[in-house]
DNA sequence: TTAATTTGTAACAAAATTGTAACATTTAAG
DNA sequence: CTTAAATGTTACAATTTTGTTACAAATTAA
């Protein structure tokens, strides 16, 4: 991963847990505690990405982000805005000022990443290195392709979003209510049972002779890569 | 070749000649006539490279030079600076300006480009690309032509535009809504399943036999070169 | 203009994927 | 050991996705 992103938020330590975690991940990143420096660091710093809070101590989210839109150089700087619990009934009105996605207060560090991935993948693929692993495993989300070692497994597009879904957080149980939402494409019904299935299409897959088994059963409570 | 060059030169027919020729081989060009127009336009079209003349009728190649500098916009733009002959003397003075190359008047058109391709290959490496390969595949970018090995392959417009395409990021897979995006003039409104019959035509075109598949059918997501 | 090429779509064929039921096996508790 | 619950396994029909072909409309060349 690398880019640079830029956050305005006036709360520090938000800044602090996000800086420091993107920097983590390859980021550059670079940081304003309100708007007006944030409009004057923007220019010298660049960034591939912004990160700018709703509710700021001098000019809102949404005016940061117009006074953005109107200047050439920022036209298609993306911008994922935060917004505090409460605000949700305003989102329509930001999307409209052009930003290009939403997380709401408080949101996990993984949410945040992945949203920011997404919006790169768009505006800047080059920056945004997608590759998942864990162990031998390598799962390339770009070229949507898996190996073991050297050898490629082909996976079906369920079984693919399966083993995606798990390798974000590997070791991690999740339950079968919990895979169901996260794989499977929003209000869908579709027994607990299935995802069994699934993950046994997903084992006889992955599980290539003389390598040891990726996926861990826990019982009464789903299941988990090891 | 792609990329957009901005010209600031006073005499006509050399502008003339130059984006004519740039234009034939791929760039998108625009040029200003003076020092004091080229600078506003330089933020609207937010050029790869600049061809600056050093005698200009107001501000000098080298006062424009510095301008740019202070500009963080632009602050990476490269710069390719004409100077007439019996100038010689301050080429030093103009690369202390910050112009990444020099070019004596009169030149012919192949030293110029030449000398663009060098300074963009530097900066920008992306749009110094005269012919995209794969594989044992080739598209001349220029005399818009294709070729497996040293056999020429006929393309129509449509499939010529979706190889080149591909051929961007090749490997990487894109969804038939991302191919429309880029492939198909803007707002233009075809259904995705049109695209499944260009793929298939551009199949039949490229697949000589005696080669293997080249294009990559990836089940729920899109298509890839492989 | 006419002829040739290119393009988008519909319609059908083929292939891959999916969910579920039914049965088998394993596990944990008593 | 027996039993019940949870998970593994298999087969299969239904659905979804993609491939293929044909054709009329649109575009371009002659």
């Amino acid at each position: 991963m690398n880019g640079k992103i830029f956050i305005i938020e006036d709360e520090p330590s938000i800044i602090q847990l996000v800086q420091h975690n993107l920097e983590k991940n390859g980021f550059i990143v670079s940081s304003s505690l309100n708007g007006n420096d944030g409009l004057k660091e923007l220019k010298k710093f660049q960034p591939d990405l912004l990160l700018l809070d709703w509710m700021l101590p001098d000019l809102s989210g949404i005016e940061i982000c117009k006074n953005i839109r109107k200047d050439n150089s920022f036209k298609n700087l993306p911008v994922i805005m935060l917004t505090a619990k409460g605000e949700e009934e305003d989102k329509i009105k930001g999307l409209d000022s052009g930003v290009d996605d939403y997380l709401t207060k408080p949101f996990s560090f993984n949410e945040l990443m992945a949203r920011i991935k997404a919006v790169l993948r768009r505006s800047n693929p080059n920056t945004v290195s997608d590759n998942l692993k864990f162990d031998d495993l390598m799962l390339d989300r770009i070229e949507k392709r898996v190996f073991r070692d050297d050898q490629e497994i082909k996976l079906g597009p369920t079984e693919f979003r399966l083993l995606e879904f798990f390798l974000i957080n590997p070791k991690r149980v999740y339950s079968r209510d919990q895979i169901l939402e996260s794989v499977w494409p929003n209000n869908i019904n579709i027994e607990s049972r299935t995802i069994d299935v699934h993950i046994r299409r997903l084992r006889q897959s992955v599980n290539l002779k003389n390598k040891k088994e990726l996926i861990r059963t826990v019982r009464s409570s789903g299941y988990s890569l090891i």
